[in-house]
DNA sequence: TGTACATCAGTGAACGCGCGTTCACTGATGTAC
DNA sequence: TGTACATCAGTGAACGCGCGTTCACTGATGTAC
């Protein structure tokens, strides 16, 4: 049966956003075309309706993963205000090592799940991921409290500790709880602005 | 034809030694069992006369990637001795992030190779990912010039910062080669012993 | 020590399943008049 | 505005390939005597 242009255009983003959700939690070879497509409430079939082939959805995915992550960042910084970034940097490092954040990859920050596939699959991907990775950073400086040459290297050695963290910390969680919950903790503890803080909490 | 049981043994270890390089360069589900055979001189037909699944297979190569991890990181710390340790962590961070260290990923750190396929495949993987990242950070720990509690946090930001870059400029090399460079350099910049240094190196 | 036989690592064809992709078909939508 | 027809999103069966796994077979090794 025939659709209706908008309704086919909300079955395309549906795709699309059980895409950049399945991508991120199983990997792009980890999840079928036929379970995402269920996913988003449709038959296989009419996948190629909407997409050329799986490698050109996980590259929308990958778009649509980063842009939202980027314009997610990008209301936090402008809410912020220019005074109130350390604070706002200091919540960023909280929810990104939370541990719902941990739990549920699907909604989480795509360089720290879709790094392996960048790596693995063709370039096309990769070069979604770079660009992404770029523009992110690009952004991401701008919470940082330094100045001059040492914010971007900053904000780099920040965002690498936060996806280092929670890469292992997914990876150890159900087999190592304690382990996986250490990581977070130890993180968080040494890239929250320590200045401020009294006394040492208990990890 | 039947082989000696010395010969079947080394066959193992160079089924195992396949498994483990690439697995990590490909992933678990990256390489074919019969191209992973033939990486190792074999057939894929013998496979199962050695190893009882894939998964039994990856099982056994993490296991050899860490402990080879974790007896490299030994050593390094043996030979350093007590007071050659803040040398040895600079050496150790340089080597991490060298540019060679990651375009070879079938060589290096499986706690930045395998994380995915451990959060991605069955409990057993990820039981001896954890196992391994345990071990190593007990012994890694012992490479950091602070003492008491601030040792471990800053052994695990160390290694969580080296993990996450390593994977980031994996992901984007390639594609944006002098970004992939950039987070390898900041990420150096920053961990290796900024009080030793004289004027800031350009980046 | 020499001989006869059982064992078993390795080989390559074959099996079967999962999955990306294709295709004939349906029927409501959109359009031409 | 109403009618007739073409379009095309969605459906589900089918195809074909890749890959994990199995199997019958080979022939040198290991062992029993």
């Amino acid at each position: 049966m025939r659709i209706s242009k908008e309704e086919a255009e909300t079955n395309r983003a549906r795709v699309l956003a059980a895409a950049a959700r399945l991508f991120r939690e199983k990997g792009v070879d980890g999840i079928a075309l036929a379970d995402l497509m269920k996913e988003a409430g449709l038959t296989h079939g009419g996948f190629y309706n909407h997409f050329q082939s799986k490698e050109e959805l996980a590259a929308a995915a990958f778009d649509a993963a980063f842009g939202a992550a980027i314009e997610r960042l990008q209301s936090r910084i402008t809410e912020a205000g220019p005074r109130g970034r350390r604070k706002a940097l200091d919540h960023y490092v909280e929810r990104y090592l939370a541990r719902e954040t941990r739990d549920r990859p699907g909604l989480s920050c795509p360089m720290a799940t879709l790094g392996t596939d960048a790596v693995r699959h063709g370039a096309g991907l990769k070069a979604k991921f770079a660009a992404g990775v770029r523009r992110y950073l690009d952004l991401f400086q701008e919470l940082m409290p330094s100045t001059g040459p040492r914010r971007r290297r900053e904000a780099i050695a920040t965002i690498s500790a936060l996806i280092g963290a929670l890469t292992l910390s997914r990876a150890c969680a159900g087999a190592d709880d304690d382990l996986a919950d250490e990581v977070l903790d130890a993180v968080r503890d040494e890239l929250i602005s320590r200045v401020k803080r009294g006394p040492r909490r208990k990890t």
